[in-house]
DNA sequence: ATAAAGATAGGAAACATTTCGTACGTTTAC
DNA sequence: GTAAACGTACGAAATGTTTCCTATCTTTAT
């Protein structure tokens, strides 16, 4: 059977990878340059074609989508966002927290940084849900 | 200045660190034999010296501490579970959620897994914390 | 006393991830 | 038209993580 390696989305971002997706999500389809500098801007210093690796290997694996219709390349999340941390959060959930939510509700609402206008909305999410 | 990595403690539990820990966290001090039995039970195939392995990397990054006296020694977290995970959670929300914890709660309210049985323990979380 | 079973230690290989140098094509400004 | 700036592709090194083989010591059972 030969099973090998595939090129089928993964599902696992690297913690790099994941620094590149949160620009694209934040600032929507982007160029190498631009999230490069970005990543400069707001996270570390990285060399113009580690960012341009990392992201041809993201499109190989599509986690990234691309437009090579010009020239300057254009860049786009492969998944929604949403889809995207819905399975990291379950993974985090089920590694961290066995599987449970309210495991993980009780951490944050022990945690200091979770301050009192968080603890608002989050009731007031819950409400609404109820409503509805 | 020459600056080196030292040996001081790793915040950061790679994946199968993690599931060492958890197994430890669950049941406390423990064998490396009754650790890999564990995991060998609970998650996946591994020999005995790769979980050895692992366990004296992580005794000497910190993340476990471990008794000596006895030939079979006893490995222990080498932090709390509760301060652990708090750490980690907070890497992850800031990481995925910009630091949000309410924006967390959405993403965990919006996803089917999270079952109703869990909505109300969160729920009932909440009131008590109002009460005190 | 000896063999078998079970422990630790350490090195090296196998993988995975990240970083960047180099080659080379295209566009822009003069 | 040419040089400089800017773009992609690709290979390989550097780094980080995981796995397991082998050597060696200790304990246990006979």
């Amino acid at each position: 059977m030969n099973r090998k390696k595939t090129n089928d989305a993964k599902t696992e971002p690297t913690r790099s990878e994941l620094e590149i997706l949160q620009v694209l999500w934040q600032y929507g389809p982007s160029t190498v340059r631009f999230v490069n500098d970005t990543l400069n801007a707001q996270k570390r210093a990285v060399q113009y074609t580690s960012t341009l690796k990392l992201m041809q290997i993201m499109a190989e694996k599509q986690l990234l989508k691309r437009d090579e219709t010009n020239m300057k390349h254009i860049y786009m999340a492969g998944m929604e966002e949403q889809k995207t941390k819905g399975i990291l959060l379950d993974r985090f959930v089920d590694s961290l927290f066995n599987g449970s939510a309210s495991s993980l509700m009780m951490q944050l609402l022990g945690n200091k940084k979770t301050s009192k206008k968080e603890l608002q909305e989050i009731k007031d999410l819950l409400d609404k849900l109820d409503k509805s």
